[in-house]
DNA sequence: AATTATAATGACTTTAAAGTCATAATTCAA
DNA sequence: TTGAATTATGACTTTAAAGTCATTATAATT
């Protein structure tokens, strides 16, 4: 394992790589220290517990994801555009972390491992997330652009798993390979639902 | 507990109640033999083992919520109407078992306890529901009703997601009390979502 | 180079819950 | 009404993984 990074950001990644490969429920303190290349104890020395370990994995990963997604959608000017960026960004992501995103998404939907105060840090940070689409979507209906009978905050629930179904749909049918086609489809599928619906109109 | 039920009833009816009170994570075959009044050597005399007993209580929750649906869904003659009904009654069902789903949703999303092959069954069984969706879908897109670009089986998940997520929103900012009126008015708002989308049409 | 401070180790302890089984109670069949 | 078959019991065994800590290695300080 590479040695300069520093041990704190070694045995994230490593325990990140193992939830990837063998999922939340088989990851042990000591398959971790073992990826790692280190002694359990030592694991012990960065992290409080293994409930505080994972609660970081996941945090990052949220971090991060939340990051790149503003950053984009802040490039753009229109509300609909905005939500075109950040569904097509969000897929992005989740294509480029598959195998992360295909353990938390599939092997194991839950959380059922985290204690009662990471479940409330895990809900927090969905709502940040929400919150920001419901932002938009806010906006989109000041402008007129969308319907004035609308929950913005809700309606950023329902992107937010509108997004994570299409790609359990994807896992579970396993598509052979992401490419930037499917990407792209994908992405216009979504917005198209969620701007237009299913009927014709 | 009841004289006049089954063990294996009485079994997966307190195994059901524990989860609704405790949770997944927290639940023990101690509890589970407590809460039925019988001792932890008879649960295993009906069931294999914890996987077994955890996985016939989600097939059991499935199979009530489908038959229902069903059923109803058939009453009617449109598709869109076959659409309308079927929202409603997916909200009412987990609006009558309103603890069951709350655990099931939010305490753990997931299914980390359940062995490789009990979530294979957990994943055929969410088709079963999609499926069944998809087959409206397809008729609407046949009769004209739906857009024609539309992947049947898809929107299956898509809107079983949505009703969902609805249930969750609702369990996370803490309605007091579902009413009829509640019901009533999330069916229409996932009904239209679905239908006409965001936009102002 | 010696001393102190810091970091790392992994064998060991603890914990918690699943699963077992010899024994006992109950039901059934003649 | 007794003996065989079935069902139930719960103390005990097993298992698995979290978490600890006396000991050792490494780095920093004088």
């Amino acid at each position: 394992m590479a040695e300069n990074i520093d041990k704190y950001e070694l045995i994230l990644l490593s325990s990140r790589k193992l939830i990837e490969e063998i999922g939340f429920s088989a990851l042990t303190m000591d398959k971790v220290a073992q990826k790692a290349g280190i002694a359990k104890g030592t694991v012990y020395l960065y992290f409080k517990d293994k409930n505080e370990l994972l609660e970081k994995v996941l945090e990052q990963g949220f971090e991060r994801m939340f990051e790149r997604i503003k950053s984009k959608v802040n490039t753009q000017k229109g509300h609909v555009e905005k939500l075109r960026v950040l569904i097509a960004e969000n897929i992005n992501h989740i294509y480029e972390n598959r195998y992360f995103f295909k353990t938390i998404f599939l092997d194991e939907v839950n959380v059922v491992f985290l204690k009662k105060k990471s479940q409330e840090s895990f809900n927090l940070r969905r709502k940040k997330y929400t919150d920001f689409i419901g932002e938009i979507i806010k906006s989109g209906i000041e402008s007129g652009e969308f319907r004035h009978d609308l929950n913005p905050t809700k309606v950023g629930y329902m992107l937010v798993s509108l997004i994570k179904t299409n790609a359990i749909y994807n896992f579970l049918n396993n598509k052979p390979e992401f490419t930037e086609e499917m990407i792209k489809s994908d992405s216009e599928e979504i917005f198209n639902l969620l701007i237009y619906g299913i009927s014709k109109h």
